[in-house]
DNA sequence: GCAATGAGCGTC
DNA sequence: ACGCTCATTGCT
């Protein structure tokens, strides 16, 4: 009788999603749960399986009495541990997350579930916290709206909104709030945000007000054994409140009240692994599929969540036009040749804008530190004419000129087309000087300092990112994301970014520049303390403007309404089809379209010319056949064992 | 007429 | 990466 399988008595069928990357086998397959492992194969859980001869990793989605399937059933090999690791709901969500993206599923699980760690699932699970007690959320009622949706939280009854966090707001204390109002209910709270540095100033937020049992911070840099404790402490119901970067979209938070998104615009909650998901649009799904509601945030609005308002889905919370400007910085926007250069003999020499030394200067004598937005090292570093600031073009194929990196000697080169131009001279006004936005932007930053020579400079970015700065006369030097909080507020704060942000030809460039300027101006005191802004950029442009009027919603609406004109995202959906010249045009012959749908190029990708890029576009009510006809386009190439690997990305961040 | 061999395909 | 199906080949 020994090795002689017998299928379990009840529930003999396990349907299992295997771990093969092949996007014709993405569905699942039944396998016999051997009597052996009847009380080991629970639902959720992660088994091994025969698969086409190989044994290969799978999870159980489900026990069932009978198999559609005609031909032999395999036994299950084992239970690698009866954890059920993948609830009903996250598989529901991984399904859904992946038909929306044109994806599989098992892709979507890499993402969803940590690698296991077999010691910390071994440990004794923590006690499930006591429900903490509502929170004061008097910090909302700066919001009309604001409190209505605490209230339906509070309530347990569902609710969505887009939020816009005034300048100087304590968001991590709001975002604290509204889990806590969640979590009272007894429900479950998820907020998720770009960094790990907003993971900690949230993560001490919501402990001050739910206790530090409540509340797990899960990041990806934990390390696996940290990562899986806390993942599994989250799955288990250990905690109400969740709280972590883009993966953590996918926790498996008990009952969820709230799902929260903070700062939906930075790139950072577009993951790189396929199907490449957006937190935003993963919670959205979530709060559908769960009936919880939900929260976009920032301080300022990107076209994807003016679409949720346009559309009715989710009305928006932003404060009164009175509450606006008591609570923003002055901001002046100031264009090159508009620039009257100080008097100061320093100041002169560093080429510093009369009013940005004079912003500086008055913010230090009165003791507050003062922000230096500077592009990021490793940025593209454009060039323009000395004179007229026309973005320098290469004469062939009128592609950008670059200088070649840490080199000022070599003559510029074209980004496009490599060809070498040591003879440059203007279209616009035919000056044969060049000067490089970027290198101008980070020595003005220097020079800045040469300027105020008793004043200690401090630098933030890449390599070492400040959190926070205390209440003091100080420079402080930071890139775009890694401005630090300064205690009291900046007195002032010099957005030299702007110069190298609008300048590139990509469709969020001016969504982005905005977005990059609030978030630095919003560490501002407010103008009635005398805080001021300067940005270095032609005050007509509508980013600008609305900087300066503090209206993220209003540019918001323009840049949606401008991409509807235009047939951009999100207005359309659109994807793009990577791979070798070949490989990429019999996919899109075989693509079944919807008619409604058109094809762009393909052209040349990167500086090699071997791979192509397609542009596909559909209207929004056609995405989902786009991303079937994607999903189907794949496996037919899986299915026949094509050699050259197509890339799909559907809404990706960058069209170019 | 039928066994032996191998390529191709599906994968429970 | 296994094992099944089906077509082709070669032999009686």
């Amino acid at each position: 009788m020994k090795g002689e399988k017998v299928p379990a008595e009840s529930l003999p069928v396990g349907r299992v999603v295997v771990d093969v990357p092949l996007a014709h086998l993405d569905r699942p397959f039944d396998y016999l749960v051997p009597s052996t492992l009847d009380e080991a194969a629970v639902p959720g859980c992660r088994v091994r399986v025969r698969f086409a001869g190989q044994r290969v990793d799978g999870f159980l989605l489900e026990r069932i009495a009978e198999s559609e399937h005609k031909g032999r059933l395999e036994f299950l090999d084992r239970v690698v541990s009866s954890e059920p690791v993948l609830p009903k709901e996250m598989a529901a969500l991984a399904r859904a997350v992946a038909d929306r993206y044109g994806g599989t599923m098992i892709d979507v699980l890499r993402l969803a579930i940590p690698p296991r760690h077999a010691r910390v699932e071994a440990e004794p699970p923590p006690e499930p916290p006591a429900t903490p007690a509502a929170a004061d959320a008097t910090g909302w009622r700066r919001y009309p709206r604001g409190a209505a949706f605490l209230d339906a939280l509070g309530e347990g009854r569902r609710a969505q909104a887009v939020w816009q966090a005034l300048p100087g707001e304590d968001w991590p204390a709001r975002l604290a709030e509204v889990a806590a109002t969640a979590a009272a209910t007894g429900r479950g709270a998820l907020l998720v945000v770009p960094d790990h540095r907003d993971v900690a100033r949230v993560h001490a937020a919501c402990v001050a007000l739910a206790g530090e049992a409540a509340v797990v911070a899960l990041s990806a840099d934990l390390g696996p054994a940290r990562r899986y404790r806390r993942w599994l402490a989250v799955l288990r119901g250990a905690a109400r409140i969740v709280i972590g970067t883009r993966a953590a979209a996918f926790a498996p938070v008990a009952a969820p009240g709230v799902f929260a998104v903070w700062d939906d615009g930075d790139d950072l909650h577009s993951d790189p692994r396929s199907p490449y998901p957006h937190v935003r649009d993963v919670l959205v799904q979530r709060a559908h599929l769960s009936g919880a509601s939900l929260l976009v945030g920032g301080f300022a609005r990107t076209a994807e969540a003016q679409l949720l308002v346009d559309s009715g889905w989710a009305p928006e919370i932003v404060a009164t036009r009175d509450q606006v400007r008591a609570s923003a910085p002055r901001v002046t926007a100031i264009g090159e040749h508009e620039s009257q250069l100080a008097r100061d003999p320093a100041a002169r020499a560093a080429r510093i804008p009369l009013v940005a030394f004079d912003a500086a200067r008055t913010a230090l004598a009165a003791g507050h530190p003062v922000l230096v937005q500077v592009p990021r090292a490793g940025y593209v570093p454009a060039l323009s004419c000395q004179d007229c600031r026309t973005p320098a073009r290469c004469r062939r194929c009128a592609g950008p000129l670059a200088l070649r990196a840490g080199t000022e000697v070599s003559p510029p080169y074209c980004r496009w087309c490599g060809a070498p131009d040591a003879t440059f001279r203007c279209g616009t006004c035919g000056s044969r000087r060049l000067r490089a936005m970027v290198t101008g932007a980070r020595r003005t930053a220097e020079e800045l300092g040469r300027a105020f020579p008793d004043v200690p400079v401090h630098t933030s970015g890449a390599s070492q990112v400040l959190s926070e700065v205390d209440s003091k006369p100080a420079l402080v030097i930071a890139t775009p994301g890694a401005e630090p909080v300064a205690r009291t507020g900046y007195g002032a704060a010099l957005l030299l970014d702007g110069w190298s942000l609008l300048g590139r030809a990509d469709l969020r460039a001016a969504e982005e520049a905005l977005r990059r300027w609030m978030a630095a101006a919003a560490l501002v005191r407010p103008g009635g303390e005398g805080g001021r802004v300067v940005v270095m950029t032609e005050s007509a442009l509508p980013a600008v403007q609305a900087l300066v009027r503090w209206d993220p919603a209003w540019h918001a609406a323009q840049e949606l309404a401008a991409r509807t004109e235009l047939g951009f995202p999100p207005a359309v959906r659109m994807a793009t089809v990577d791979g070798p010249a070949k490989a990429v045009a019999t996919f899109l012959d075989e693509l079944g379209l919807p008619p409604s749908g058109e094809i762009l190029g393909p052209v040349p990708l990167g500086e090699e010319g071997e791979k192509e890029r397609a542009l596909l576009r559909v209207p929004r009510p056609d995405g989902r056949a786009l991303a079937a006809a994607l999903a189907a386009t794949q496996a037919v190439r899986t299915a026949r064992k094509e050699p050259d690997p197509v890339r799909v990305q559907l809404d990706p961040l960058d069209l170019i």
